[in-house]
This record gives structure tokens, C-alpha cells and sequence, in this order.
DNA sequence: GCCAACGTTGGC
DNA sequence: GCCAACGTTGGC
């Protein structure tokens, strides 16, 4: 899951506790929180729009999917005028905090890594902010990261 | 700040 | 259903 942290960060996280992961309005990204995310599932945590961006840490899904609240609020910057209370557009999961990796892992160095090769996140053009992470690949950053955290 | 890549909107 | 125009993401 990506987030630019001058937003919100893996500490906004860690201090919190659990957060709503809200504000997502692209419908790919909505399907994996509304039918692929599954309670206690491991998530990567990712700051976009950082100097640099890469993996802060590791989160998991505390809730199943329900619809993103800011949808129909009008003062939300994510409100949306189309979503009905009987039929949202919008979904989303709750995540809770679970560890901030050791060592912040740098796209660059993702992207210099042969074992990343075929990640969904270097894709090229990739923008998805909610996107899957093969099992090998999770691994491969939790221990690169440091992290205690066991797949 | 630039811009490539991609998603969404809306006219037809 | 097509597709041009536009908006957004996000790395650099």
C-alpha cells in the first residue's frame, strides 16, 4: 500500500495504532481492498513522492472490507457526489501497525535487485496504490529490511 | 518543475 | 463503443 508520508507516514501509523486507508478513488486499487484483502494479512508499507521512495515498514489488514465513510461526506476532499449510501463506490479496509523496517529499503536498490525483477511495483507506468506482492518477494524485503516480522 | 504513463470523462 | 481531451500519479 502506497502513501506519501508528508501525508501519512508509517510513524502517522505507529502512533495511531490502526487507520481507515481512505481516499483511494481508483477502481483497481478499490477491488484488491474490497474482495482481495483478508483479515490479518501482512501489507507492505510504501512512502510515494519521497526523497527517495521506498518501503518504511510493515502493516496488516485489521477489518474486512467496508465502504470508505469520506465518500459521502461533502466536506471530505474525497467525497463523491455519484456514490449512494445503497450502492458506494468506494471501499476500503482498516490496517493496523505492525513494525517499522530496521532499514528503509530505496526503490533504487528494489529496482537494482535481481530477485525484484518481475515485482508488480516496478512495473513500468506502474500507479496502482493498493497492489499485490508475490510471497517470495514480500520475504525478500522483510529480510532485507531487518524486519522481525515472519511472513 | 517536467513529463511519461495511465485512468476517467464525455461528446459523438 | 470509440477516442480525444483532460486529470492524476509519482519518479526523476
Amino acid at each position: 500500500m502506497k502513501t506519501e508520508p508528508d501525508v501519512f507516514s508509517i510513524h502517522d501509523l505507529r502512533r495511531k495504532g490502526r487507520s481507515a486507508w481512505d481516499g483511494v478513488r481508483n477502481y483497481t486499487a478499490r477491488n484488491f481492498m474490497k474482495d482481495d484483502m483478508a483479515v490479518g494479512e501482512l501489507v507492505l508499507f510504501y512512502h510515494s513522492n519521497a526523497t527517495p521512495p521506498g518501503v518504511a515498514g510493515v502493516a496488516k489488514v485489521c477489518s474486512k472490507s467496508y465502504p470508505d465513510p469520506t465518500q459521502f461526506d461533502p466536506k471530505s476532499e474525497y467525497y463523491d457526489a455519484k456514490s449512494k449510501i445503497d450502492a458506494p463506490r468506494w471501499w476500503l479496509v482498516d490496517v493496523e501497525f505492525v513494525e517499522e523496517l530496521a532499514t528503509f529499503l530505496p526503490l533504487p536498490l528494489l529496482r537494482e535487485t535481481r530477485a525484484l525483477a518481475d515485482m508488480v511495483l516496478l512495473r513500468k507506468g506502474m500507479r496502482l496504490s493498493v497492489q499485490p506482492v508475490s510471497k517470495p518477494h514480500f520475504k525478500w524485503i522483510l529480510r532485507a529490511g531487518g524486519a522481525s516480522t515472519k511472513p
